[in-house]
Parts: C-alpha cells; sequence; structure tokens
RNA sequence: CGGGACGUGGCGCAGCCUGGUAGCGCACCGGCUUUGGGUGCCGGGGGUCGCCGGUUCGAAUCCGGCCGUCCCGACCA
C-alpha cells in the first residue's frame, strides 16, 4: 500500500475526510461558498444510490413528480413551526426580470408548501387517498458552516410527500419508508447498519408531529443522520386546506408524511467505509466494481484485458479496463483511493500461467485465479466485500456504543462513541445541558432496538452522540 | 455577528522581520528509462505576489484602507 497519499484518520479525521474527496475525485468546492461540484466518479455513485432507491420507492407505491424551484415566500410563512425552523437558512429571489419581484420567491428549502397546496387541488374524495408522490431535485439551505456532501447550501435529494385518509396509515407509511425503504437500502446497498429511532421534540423536522430517523455510526464515533421520514399530522393539510370527504359525505383534513434523503448519503459512505488508503466503495453502489489492470502490454496482454472485461460485463458485472500509459503503482493507487472493490491484474506472467492474479481492495491481499473460473470468483468477492463492509461497520459501532446511567456518562462516552442511556435520565434539560458540549440526542429507541410510538414509553432509551 | 489566523503558478508552502524585481515540493508538458505497488534521470511551460492607494531611486517585503478565505461559537438533510 502506498503511504502518505492522503492524511491519516487518525491523525485528523477531516482532513482525512477532504483528501478522500480529493483524491478519489469525488467534488470540488464550488465558486459561490458551500456550494459544491459533484464529479463524475462522484456523481456516478450517487447515480447509482438514486437507482437503488427509486427503485424501492416505487415498489412502496410513490409516484414520481416534479414541483418548482421557487416557491412563493406567503406559502412557507403558513405553517408556523415550518417557517420559523427554516427561515435562518433560506435563499430569497427579490429581484428578477430587472425588476422587484411583487411577492419575492423563496428557492425550495423541501416542498411540503408547494406541494401541500397541489395535493389539496387534487384531493377531493377518500378515493383519491392515499396519494403517494416523490421528487428527485435540488434544496437550497444557507449553511453557516459547510462541508463537502455533509452540509452544502445546495444540494441533491430525494423528498417524498403523502396524503392519508387516517393517522393510522400516515404513521404506517411514514414508518414503512423508514424501515423498508431507507434501512434496508443503507444495510443491503451501502453495507451501513443504521440505528432506528424517533427524534426528540427539540430535533423533530420544523412543523412535523414525529421524525423517525437513521443515524449511522462513521468512523471517528461520531453520528450522521443518513435520511429521515416525518409524520406530519394534519398540519399542513390545515394551512393549505387539504380536506376531503369521507364515505359519510363528512368533511376531514388529510394527514401527511414527507421522507428524504439526500447526497449526504455520500459523506457517509466515505466516512463509514473509508481507511487510510482511501475510500472503501461497496460492491453494490460501486460505479466499478471490477477494474481491469493492463500490467504489461505488448504481448497481447490489452486484447486479454479487454476480453476480460467484455466477460465480466456480459456476466452482468460492472467492469472497465485501465490501460493507461502511468506506472503500474499509481494506477493501483488510483483504483485503492477511489475503493473499487476488485482488480484484476493482467500481464505476461499471467496469461503465460493461463490465470490473472485478483487483487482485493476490501479484504485485503493478491490471489492468482485461473482465467476459467475469474467471473465466479470476482461475483463471490462481491459478495463477500459487502459482508465484510458491513461486519465491520456493525461491529465498530457495536465497540463504540456504551450503555450508561447519568448524562456525564454520557457526555465522557461521546467524546469516542455514541451512549444510551434512560430518557427518563436525561429528558428536555438533560438535551439542553449536553447540547453546551455539543453533544445531541440523535434519537430514542427501545432497549430490542424497536422506535417507541411515544416519547414516554417504559423503557425509552436515549442515544446520545456528538454529529455531523 | 463574537474570538483567532491567513491571502505568493493548479495544490501545499518558503521568502517579508533586515526593500534590490520571485523560489521550493507535488501536479502539468516533452524525451529517454521503468511498466508486477506513487520508477529514475534530463529538459520545459506557467505567477499583475488578493485589490486600491501611500512611502521610496526601487515594494511580495514598510504604512493606510478595502476585499476575500479558513478555523472556533450560534443553525442544519
Amino acid at each position: 500500500m502506498a503511504k502518505n497519499v492522503i492524511t491519516p484518520r487518525g491523525e485528523d479525521f477531516p482532513r482525512w475526510y477532504q483528501d478522500v474527496i480529493q483524491k478519489a475525485e469525488l467534488a470540488d468546492n464550488g465558486p459561490v461558498r458551500g456550494t459544491m461540484v459533484i464529479r463524475p466518479y462522484g456523481y456516478s455513485i450517487w447515480e447509482r444510490m438514486q437507482q437503488a432507491m427509486d427503485a424501492r420507492i416505487k415498489a412502496a407505491g410513490a409516484k414520481n413528480a416534479y414541483f418548482p424551484l421557487f416557491i412563493p415566500e406567503s406559502y412557507l410563512t403558513r405553517e408556523a413551526e415550518h417557517v420559523e425552523g427554516f427561515s435562518p437558512e433560506l435563499a430569497v429571489v427579490t429581484h428578477a426580470g430587472g425588476k422587484r419581484l411583487e411577492e419575492p420567491a423563496v428557492v425550495r428549502p423541501t416542498s411540503e408548501t408547494v406541494i401541500g397546496e397541489y395535493m389539496a387541488k387534487w384531493v377531493q374524495s377518500y378515493r383519491d387517498l392515499p396519494l403517494l408522490l416523490n421528487q428527485w431535485a435540488n434544496v437550497v439551505r444557507w449553511e453557516l458552516r459547510p462541508r463537502l456532501f455533509l452540509r452544502t447550501s445546495e444540494f441533491l435529494w430525494q423528498e417524498g410527500h403523502t396524503a392519508h385518509a387516517t393517522e393510522e396509515d400516515a404513521r404506517l407509511y411514514a414508518k414503512r419508508i423508514h424501515e423498508q425503504v431507507y434501512a434496508e437500502f443503507m444495510r443491503d446497498e451501502l453495507a451501513m447498519p443504521v440505528v432506528l429511532g424517533r427524534k426528540t421534540a427539540k430535533e423533530r423536522f420544523a412543523g412535523a408531529t414525529n421524525t423517525l430517523t437513521c443515524e449511522g455510526m462513521m468512523g471517528d464515533g461520531k453520528a450522521l443522520q443518513m435520511g429521515t421520514s416525518h409524520e406530519l399530522g394534519q398540519n399542513f393539510a390545515r394551512a393549505f386546506d387539504m380536506n376531503f370527504l369521507t364515505e359519510d359525505n363528512e368533511r376531514e383534513l388529510a394527514w401527511t408524511t414527507s421522507w428524504g434523503t439526500s447526497t449526504r448519503m455520500v459523506g457517509g459512505l466515505i466516512m463509514c467505509h473509508g481507511d487510510d488508503a482511501g475510500l472503501r466503495v461497496p460492491p453494490k453502489i460501486a460505479p466499478v466494481q471490477v477494474l481491469v489492470m493492463v500490467v504489461k502490454d505488448g504481448e497481447g496482454v490489452a486484447a486479454a484485458a479487454r476480453q476480460i472485461v467484455d466477460d465480466l460485463l456480459a456476466a452482468g458485472v460492472r467492469a472497465e479496463v485501465d490501460d493507461r500509459d502511468t506506472a503500474f503503482g499509481r494506477r493501483a493507487v488510483d483504483a485503492e483511493l477511489k475503493g473499487i472493490p476488485v482488480r484484476v491484474e493482467v500481464g505476461p506472467r499471467d496469461l503465460a500461467a493461463g490465470s490473472v492474479t485478483l487483487a482485493r481492495r476490501i479484504a485485503g491481499g493478491k490471489s492468482p485465479v485461473p482465467l476459467g473460473g475469474l467471473v465466479d470468483a470476482v461475483r463471490a468477492a462481491l459478495v463477500e466485500d459487502h459482508d465484510a463492509l458491513y461486519a465491520d461497520a456493525l461491529r465498530r459501532r457495536d465497540d463504540r456504543i456504551q450503555s450508561v446511567a447519568t448524562i456525564a456518562e454520557a457526555a465522557e462516552a461521546a467524546a469516542t462513541g455514541w451512549a444510551t442511556l434512560p430518557w427518563a435520565a436525561v429528558g428536555t434539560e438533560g438535551e439542553a445541558t449536553l447540547g453546551e458540549s455539543a453533544i445531541t440526542v440523535r434519537c430514542l429507541m427501545l432497549p430490542d432496538g424497536s422506535v417507541p410510538r411515544e416519547e414516554d414509553e417504559d423503557g425509552v432509551l436515549a442515544v446520545v452522540a456528538r454529529a455531523y
């Protein structure tokens, strides 16, 4: 492995993170503070996330639609908590077409309001419910302390918005998205274990009655909120007059939900799986699962490498050839920085032996594989790598969660990881105390890992940590 | 907005204190070399020293003003 290519994680984790993003060619800072240029390799990772997520969202019954970037300022103000929560980070267009606008247009920070307005129009009868929508879009939240992928003033995301006839139906749908779309996606595609829970009132989405969250643990023990699913009660339905006639011809307000995941997940992926050699991309998300490297050309090696790529592609493996003219070591280091799970090294020596060399980014090590058995070996490696990444992440998380009894102990544990303690021992005051040390209650959960329906249920645990 | 630092080729920095017309590492380009772990050597291109003004024969360097960036704090997918 190459040395000193990037800052070691243990030396300076934030610096390591920046180095990985730069060296793996994931992103650059944009020209306006807080903005981000997503480079092709970073974007291809996002595209794979989108694809996998989109399929799950559709399987949950939601359909894609698109709503405008500009929202009338007056919409935002209709839901009191919502506007209060978002006003500090709004970008507002006051001038356009060379004139001052009669009503300023807010650049969407999220779309509950516009979508609420239109859902109100479309929902007339109980027969129109549930109405299940999703959109892929960019949103803008003017951030004071931006960090690439984790907190940028503009980011890309998916936002789901649904309307239901009953509170129970809305609750179950928010839960379904939380568990069967988000958490499963993170586990099965990103190889990331997440803690599921509900947010405290302080951490709840502005305008929601309940916020469910997926919290991931990063390599430095800090928490990252990777996705949220909200029950909005009738708050937005009331603000936008979204009502419908029941079977009994009664007029009732709908119950709505919203839920989102963003490009922040790319940051989570980096910080969860990366190591001192760079990124490690889980095979299912990897834009390039196998890089076939021409070690030394001249004896039909390049042609053999291309044939191998074709065979892998035909077998449904995402493969690319690397026949660049640069030194082998540099190309190998590049592949490691980018976290490509498997490298197939092809050189004259290999071909003479009728084999190739399989180099593993995640499991580590190299070994010869007969050409005829390559496709199967690659398939097995990719499955094994996914499981290994998940196991690593899970082990780290379990090692770094401490069960404690007091706020003081929790604060101590949060220096290196997470702590769980009875929510009853924390409460709103304890939450404020911890906040003074930049420690937050990430979520509330039950001892068996399930999500409590109410904050004050018996045995509810608070998960506290420092967070991104 | 409160506290701290910094603006010099693409990136990271030295030079400033003690003025004399810009240098190093990486990256980039060309040649040879080596392609099985950032190969080595030779050659080369690229900078209004953040901006404006002042002092001076002469300013990256000294003085004044302005602009910008980064870090810490208050907000967040």
